[in-house]
DNA sequence: TATAATGCCTATTAGTCCGATAGGGATTGT
DNA sequence: ACAATCCCTATCGGACTAATAGGCATTATA
């Protein structure tokens, strides 16, 4: 799975939005500065993912965007999957389950693929814009409050922290 | 993290090789065949894994390619490093850590980012070439030998099977 | 109601990457 | 000598990526 320049960008304006939440429609020029992304290229990505009902516009003068839900129900994997297309690292899970059954020769190598999609899938359904504020500013991390859902068991000894890439 | 076309095909030809390891060199031609890749791309591929001392080659007539190292001692960590670069979803572990504490305002994103890839990355190091021929041919998975490392806990309700891409 | 502000939409572009092919050179077995 | 095979560089079309441009549609407000 790859996350594009473009499905950072979709990132950091929806947490700018995520900040702003209840404060009336932002322009997209105040979006774009705030965050240091290119104008007109953020347009076509707010326009996308307002297609996609994860924001909303209003038009004319005084107009600009807002996301349509609360931040704690909108999910990255939900972003990432609008911008840069499937989790898995080759192909998507659909396709990944039909090669399992039906390549005997290779289907221990798509098992793996699947694996690691499942790993990604796991951490951004779980992963909501009001995690990654809450998350933000001052540390917030390993503790947790209860009925918050964790992630990331680290368990065994490679890959994890101290890996190379 | 993407799995190229490319990096698929030196997968295949790997896994190929390590049915056939210690059988002297396979040529190329046989090795294309066989996995059913296109021949002269093939090639390429295996200069390049030739390069990275994952392979050895045996030129002039009755020449091949062989494993250079025992297939439980090749990881597919290594491979797909090789051929499409790093395991991140986006950057590399290094910048991403880089920025995780120097970009305060994004730093809970970039963590995201650097969770999916060291659960990449613990998978796939911990799998090698002869882990695939072992649950290649028949079932052979779930159920482990004292000794071998498992991965995958799955934990929580979220990502894991049924999901969508 | 005129005007300015703003989002909507389509087109275009330069650059890069990907999958693949081509072909001649170097090496080695027979 | 010759045939088989790997070695290496070049090349190519097509797709995608990041970004820009510009005119149209809608709305607030003076």
């Amino acid at each position: 799975m790859k996350v594009s320049q473009k499905g950072l960008y979709a990132l950091q304006a929806l947490m700018m939005l995520t900040r702003r939440y209840n404060q009336g429609a932002i322009r997209i020029r105040d979006i774009a500065y705030e965050e240091s992304l290119p104008e007109k290229f953020l347009e076509l990505i707010l326009l996308e993912l307002k297609n996609a009902r994860i924001v909303e516009s209003v038009r004319g003068a005084k107009g600009g965007y807002a996301l349509r839900r609360p931040p704690a129900e909108i999910r990255l994997s939900e972003i990432i999957r609008l911008i840069d297309g499937p989790l898995a690292p080759f192909g998507d899970a659909e396709q990944l389950r039909g090669l399992i059954t039906r390549d005997a020769d290779h289907r221990a190598l798509y098992q793996v693929f699947l694996d690691v999609r499942d790993a990604a899938a796991k951490i951004l359904e779980n992963t909501t814009l009001a995690d990654l504020l809450n998350r933000g500013p001052a540390g917030r991390r390993g503790k947790k409050k209860k009925g918050e859902t964790s992630v990331l068991p680290m368990q065994l000894h490679a890959g994890g922290k101290e890996g190379h890439d």
